[in-house]
DNA sequence: CGTCCACAGGAATGACGGGCGG
DNA sequence: CCGCCCGTCATTCCTGTGGACG
């Protein structure tokens, strides 16, 4: 419905933000929460059935949600919660939710930190003993008399780093206390996580399960004219690049997220060019640079010791195009260290650090055996080579590392 | 067909910066 | 202030192993 307060509104919005393609360009970031989610109605009523007991103040199920990422998931969820919550307000259900994103969190004790933040207990971000935290959370969300619906997002990165430990403490809460009740949502996106949980702790997490499938490339392309209604100038978008934006995004699993983060970067493309169109072009330099600025950014905030590393199998492969194994890195990481004054880790914390680059694929390390001359693993870099140059050409003691030649490796 | 290389990668332990309660 | 416990990063010590060589 585009009312006059609507047309004027955008008006002011062209002359304000001088742009000729974004109306509203918050629209296509990933935190954003549309009204509508357009072919995920049946999650939506599913996952919505199974809370709604919270706002009479019993306990919905446990759900566990699993999809690849960017089906929705997390957007279905975080727009129940927020529903879930007006309408408790309005009818006076007294009930919290609390959203963790479990990766970023990271361990055990940040994540019940969060937790306790959420009914409103401050607890320092150190120091305490992590049972400490869980006993004060649990006093605390029983002096509140309330359901707290729990989200874990990605929790198949807190599994695999710190165990099912807390998420079996978290499960028996309901058992400890009285007048309060949690409730847990899960999220993966990796479904074999689940051969990792206890099965007390898997049958209790998984009452009940939902599946999100990747979206299709038509259904993608109805998301995206939806979004871009609202966030591009009529006409800005082409159709060409609309499809082909889907069209990408559908090859990546039926990614949501890629295909809208690819509207957005293509549609700032343009606009710095002082194109009002976005064409085709626009959403191939798109996707280019949304990787190149991913690798950039992970690469610029690793730990010194672990760029290092990089440079390591950079110049090796520059003078000897050659997959070092382990000990060639090694020995030249040893030696660029002693250039750089830097003392060395020593062979089994690097080969960790490789490994580590290695799920990042900014390296991609393959275990081989080579008989009599032992069990090691090939390393080769997982990205261009003019990439790590032009990332690192900013970086001092790396332009010393680059422009040092080291010594041939005996093939 | 056994040997033995050159590591992989698990487990235990330590150093460190930090906050807690008393 | 102390003694304690935390998470993180690293070291030390260790056992395990695929397959070419002899």
């Amino acid at each position: 419905m585009q009312t006059d307060k609507d047309v004027l509104d955008d008006v002011f919005n062209k002359f304000l933000s001088g742009s000729q393609i974004f109306k509203d360009r918050d629209v296509l970031r990933p935190d954003y929460i549309p009204s509508s989610l357009p072919h995920r109605e049946e999650q939506i009523q599913q996952i919505g059935g199974i809370l709604s007991p919270a706002l009479k103040g019993s306990r919905g199920s446990n759900i566990f949600i699993y999809g690849q990422t960017g089906t929705g998931k997390t957007a279905v969820v975080k727009y129940i919660l927020d529903r879930l919550l007006t309408k408790g307000k309005k009818i006076g259900s007294k009930l919290d939710v609390c959203y963790i994103n479990c990766r970023l969190a990271g361990t055990d004790y940040r994540i019940l930190a969060n937790l306790c933040g959420s009914i409103g207990l401050d607890i320092p971000f150190t120091g305490l003993a992590t049972n400490e935290v869980l006993d004060r959370f649990k006093i605390d969300l029983d002096l509140r008399k309330t359901i707290i619906i729990t989200v874990l997002d990605e929790i198949d990165a807190l599994v695999k780093n710190q165990g099912d430990a807390l998420l079996y403490d978290l499960i028996r809460v309901n058992e400890n206390i009285k007048n309060s009740k949690i409730s847990i949502i899960g999220i993966s996106n990796d479904l074999r996580f689940k051969e990792l949980l206890d099965p007390r702790v898997l049958s209790s997490l998984s009452e009940e399960e939902v599946i999100f499938k990747p979206y299709t490339a038509p259904e993608l392309t109805d998301i995206l004219v939806g979004r871009a209604k609202i966030s591009f100038i009529n006409e800005a978008l082409s159709e060409g690049a609309l499809n082909l934006a889907a069209a990408l995004a559908a090859a990546e699993h039926g990614d949501a997220r890629r295909a809208l983060d690819l509207l957005r970067v293509s549609g700032e493309l343009a606009e710095r060019e002082g194109s009002s169109k976005i064409i085709e072009k626009h959403i191939k330099d798109a996707q280019n640079k949304i990787e190149h600025d991913r690798i950039s950014s992970f690469l610029r905030a690793l730990p010194l010791h672990s760029k290092i590393i990089i440079c390591t199998v950079y110049l090796i492969e520059k003078n000897n195009s050659i997959s070092p194994i382990t000990g060639d890195v090694y020995e030249t990481y040893q030696d660029l260290c002693k250039q750089l004054n830097i003392e060395a880790l020593t062979q089994r914390r690097v080969s960790g650090l490789i490994n580590e680059l290695d799920i990042n694929g900014i390296l991609n390390s393959k275990v081989v055996s080579l008989g009599r001359y032992g069990r090691t693993k090939k390393i080769r870099l997982g990205v261009p080579i003019s990439v790590i140059r032009e990332i690192y050409s900013d970086d001092p003691w790396a332009i010393q590392l680059i422009n040092y030649s080291i010594k041939k490796i005996k093939d």
